[in-house]
DNA sequence: AATGAATGAGCATTCATTCAT
DNA sequence: AATGAATGAATGCTCATTCAT
């Protein structure tokens, strides 16, 4: 009964199965943002959404498919948008500085969704104890951040210095500025961007 | 007849108790570290530990008081180690360079210690399901940085930027140096140091 | 398409959930009376009525709502067999008499479930380590024997006392007639309420 | 080891022994009347006395024996001054009235005893489940109140009736008499005793 | 496609008891 | 004679998962 398409790895989802999972994933970015990963229980997160707990279970192999199918979500929404906003940029320091501003811009109006992607990826654990995602699941991420530092330094844009090193400073940097923008909502989220991409170039600079 | 130290709402503990403390606060480290919050139950560190369940019970008020513990004498040796580094030095730019070093020898001697301290701190919930430490715990942390670049800025070794973006960049790119060198064992860990203290030092010139 | 029964605040249950908590308080009344309250654990309650510990967690909100709901419904079913009984008779020392010869009639018939009453009664507590119910919960009883007291006394068949004395007087009477045939089984129990019933006609007598 | 004293069934003890015995003891019998017999753990009671736990184990066999122990020593207090109280006294009437009359003077005097023996008296449990005490420990008391009755229907100042439901009757009319006293305490205790005492005397009246 | 019911393992905590000192 | 330390069983409860309907 599979169809080809399943051979892509992909199962063929009905019209009304992909409505409910969409439905569950939301209720469970609401629950793990409201109430941490640890009180983001099926139960609390079937209730939020409305439904029995069963439904979860029918829709998804476990809990953590669940929170694995979260993370792809919430994670492709930012990739495409700070690519978006990327497109069309060419030199390597509008480049750092559009994609500062614009994760920014995605945080900024997606408070939930990156306040669950936070809970999930310092706290979902593999059987075996170790953590599901982790600096590990970065990789991606410094790549492409590396791309943008590495054609700075080929242009003469940048200065030499270890890329990788700078990546990984300036992702640490945007999440805990997203962070701190989360603990203190008062905060102007879109000025410690502009800071914080400042910070950045005169980092890089020559 | 009580000691001085007693005055201050510290319970007198026997020498047996304090080594019993001491091992079981040792033990929740290593679990924490290895396995997470989620899965240091008290069985799992009792177990770890060689002792009974009851034997935790017996010698903490329960396992918040555990963790706290565990928080308290981690922290403090943080503190401890990163201020001792820094005393006698007196430039803002050598302040910064040494406390990026000394947070990076400190990290690579108590890996356990900062892996489990990160862990608390991100899910330890209080009664009423708010975070019982949290973002705001590194509140001390921003104003201990921020007194470095303020003094900077003063002698006029640092150029004008707002010091609350620079701490929690700062922090944000140490905690992660060491997320990073945790899940790649074989990474410089000092060069990754002194490559950050060039990137802050480069950030923060005049 | 709800029900009027709904309004008043009580829950539809289904009716396989109302056997289920028909079920369990059936066996929570036969293990209080069997062995006590202290000795009523959810586990022993549970095994008793041939079903995992978790069913009882599902069906009830906790071990307090278990109890409160066996003191309701056999509380309910001893008022509404001795009110049945006094309906219709008129006279105070007939009421009398009634209420006597109509509670031992229901304790014969429901051994376990005045045992299992006073067990809860005497040992279930609140939070604050208060009783939950307490002798306090016998006012209900006062008076109602009370309101026959006194008719007696407007009437005249009755002499001239503290009718709260007889009351707490007579309850206790009562309550230890049961006693007495629980622990003595082969003691004539209806023997021993005519007899009760006579001693308090003399008592009250002009 | 054994002294001949112990022949009898009793140790000999030191006078410290003894000491220690009747301090542990009286601290039971607050706690348990502050506390009832659920909250009542070893722990407790030695908080309460200011002792260790493990004097306890010390002292008593376990909690079964310190228990009995309280049952014992309260229960002869009162035979003890109920007795001294009926020393003299020749008519039935007069000593169901002084009967009556005495063991609610003990228990104004003695409010914690009485209620620590009550607590006891319905809780305390043996191996098998069964009540350790209980209605038929009462029977010593219901031969000494049968004596009183049969008495004054030999002397002709008591109709016939049934002694053994006269004396559970007045047995359960004295106990509850101290209970609703209990919970409330502004009640007349000596008042209730002497209504308590009018009610008795019409009902064995010929 | 969805549900309500049930399970059983795991949780933190309490407690009477034991025992070396 | 007394203690502090330790034990391990038991408790009420939560939860992800399974399953018949």
């Amino acid at each position: 009964m599979r169809s080809e398409n399943e051979s892509s790895g992909q199962k063929t989802r009905s019209f009304i199965e992909e409505a409910r999972r969409s439905q569950i994933v939301a209720s469970t970015v609401e629950v793990l943002a409201e109430a941490g990963f640890a009180q983001a229980s099926l139960a609390r997160i079937a209730k939020h959404a409305g439904v029995s707990k069963g439904v979860i279970s029918y829709h998804f192999a476990g809990k953590d498919e669940l929170m694995e199918e979260v993370v792809e979500r919430t994670y492709a929404a930012v990739v495409k948008h700070v690519l978006a906003r990327m497109e069309g940029v060419e030199s390597a320091t509008e480049l750092l500085r559009t994609h500062v501003l614009a994760a920014a811009e995605h945080m900024r109006d997606h408070p939930a969704q990156l306040k669950a992607l936070g809970e999930i990826l310092v706290n979902l654990r593999t059987a075996d104890g170790g953590l599901r995602y982790g600096v590990r699941t970065n990789e991606e991420v410094y790549r492409a951040l590396e791309s943008i530092y590495r054609l700075g330094q080929e242009t003469g844009e940048f200065r030499t210095f270890d890329t990788r090193v700078m990546a990984v400073t300036h992702s640490a940097a945007v999440d805990d500025m997203f962070a701190y923008w989360t603990a203190h909502p008062g905060h102007d989220l879109d000025a410690h961007a502009r800071e914080l991409a400042g910070i950045l170039e005169r980092a890089c600079a020559r």
